[in-house]
DNA sequence: CGACTCATTGAGCGAAGTCAACGTCCGTGG
DNA sequence: CCACGGACGTTGACTTCGCTCAATGAGTCG
């Protein structure tokens, strides 16, 4: 097993493990997943749209986006993802994608067969539980996302994104919120944001212009982290499934009443 | 039991069953969910953002929408949920709401506790697979509205609106997706597009004008569905988990090994 | 060096927002 | 029965944010 696939690993544990209690022979388990790593260029589709896969694709190192497409060309990212992210773990009970999978930069990506992820859910029910609260999690930064787009001016949205990347950059542990780099062109950032690279470009300037961040050749550096976040009314809780719990509790377990 | 609850009830094992195979017992059990029923008013939140939930909420009768907020009061409903859906799902596995949950009309909502479920799913793993991929679909349904949201034109959005909710509710069986009940105003149509309640008023205009539906005290008519679902770029795939499969194949199942 | 991709800048345009007024429907209470 | 209030829908005038089109830098790779 090559260096880059347990770290990729280890980082996919870790963030189960952020989120759901893992005994030590679950985390093993996980662990010893095996799958081939592949380097996969920029904008071309490792998932297409409609494809049946038997696998889920491990993000190792780089940066890898879901695609939404609309009938004249244009595109939408719906979902970034960094190192230790399992793109499709929903792919597990929903095999067809309705989407694109494409990286952003080049990028690693391992792809682990179905059959050893339903085994380690049917072996370890717990283990089921939190690939099912991690698509939660993903789920809710959907929703934000949504907002972000919908309501937000464009540069109160670059800013929740910028926020957004970073915090989820430190959480995995690989670097601070405030410096990370980050493998996007303009074009892709418009991609994620509704906007066109043109604008982007004008957004960023004026980031830039108000002394919030820096961003160039990928690497971007957070002057005024506060300011940064009030401006795109960024708020972290929806990255998060409130803390460790429990997954489906056990039956003899002490459960509050509803209050209905 | 009230008629109300067992219609509803059945209308989410439908929902299940369209996507996943359940035996009868399963459905049995499924039927057998208890909870208590509330008539929510309008624009109330039935869920705040914040709350730890012991039970989800399945949609009896009427509208039921996410709501995400923005610090200046502006809102974003990033999912609308009808007759049948279970609206959070995702909280037995994720308890606390990132969201509001507010009914746009008044709404009958059973209150289904938590335990009832989680026993459930605990009973039969193919349970807990289908609620799984349930989730699943609403992301999907979600990562459509992204696009929506983020690369339409409020005319196209709109299309694409009106054709889901059409095509949603027909499936359920309630009704007709070219003639349905749709009792949402046209600030809240607003809120689900990210549009002002004034610009979706023109854009209903420019839809009557070109003939291709009447919306009248909450009364959905699409008279030329084709050139709707055109317009809207509506391609309804996305709204299936590539239909019936069994959940999380049995160990001893023939399974084509990936071909990486 | 040339080809290519990405970033930057400018000028003009247009879709959607803002603000404000008015119409319509409906329930309520004098 | 009608007057009143409130919520929702409609319309017009004006503004603005972000798009379009087009050209020019800047960096990189073969």
């Amino acid at each position: 097993m090559s260096a880059s696939t347990r770290s990729g690993l280890q980082l996919f544990v870790d963030r189960l493990h952020r989120r759901s209690s893992l005994t030590g022979e679950e985390a093993e388990g996980l662990l010893a997943l095996r799958g081939s790593v592949r380097i996969e260029k920029a904008n071309v589709d490792i998932v297409s749209p409609g494809e049946v896969t038997d696998h889920a694709c491990l993000v190792l190192d780089g940066l890898a986006g879901r695609f939404g497409v609309v009938i004249d060309g244009r595109r939408q990212i719906t979902a970034l993802h960094i190192a230790g992210d399992m793109c499709d773990l929903h792919s597990l009970v929903a095999p067809t994608a309705g989407w694109a999978l494409q990286a952003l930069s080049p990028t690693a990506i391992l792809r682990v067969p179905h059959r050893q992820l339903t085994d380690l859910a049917r072996r370890f029910p717990n283990v089921a539980t939190a690939f099912w609260r991690d698509c939660s999690v993903d789920a809710s930064i959907l929703s934000q996302w949504v907002v972000n787009v919908g309501r937000r001016s464009a540069l109160s949205s670059m800013a929740h994104l910028l926020c957004e990347m970073g915090t989820r950059l430190e959480n995995s542990g690989v670097c601070s919120r405030t410096a990370f780099r980050f493998p996007a062109t303009q074009y892709q950032l418009g991609d994620a944001l509704g906007l066109t690279p043109v604008h982007v470009n004008r957004v960023l300037q004026e980031l830039r212009s108000r002394d919030l961040l820096t961003f160039h050749a990928c690497e971007v550096r957070i002057r005024d982290w506060g300011r940064l976040a009030a401006l795109g009314d960024f708020d972290e809780a929806y990255l998060y499934a409130n803390g460790r719990r429990e997954a489906l509790p056990a039956r003899d377990e002490p459960h509050r009443v509803p209050t209905c």
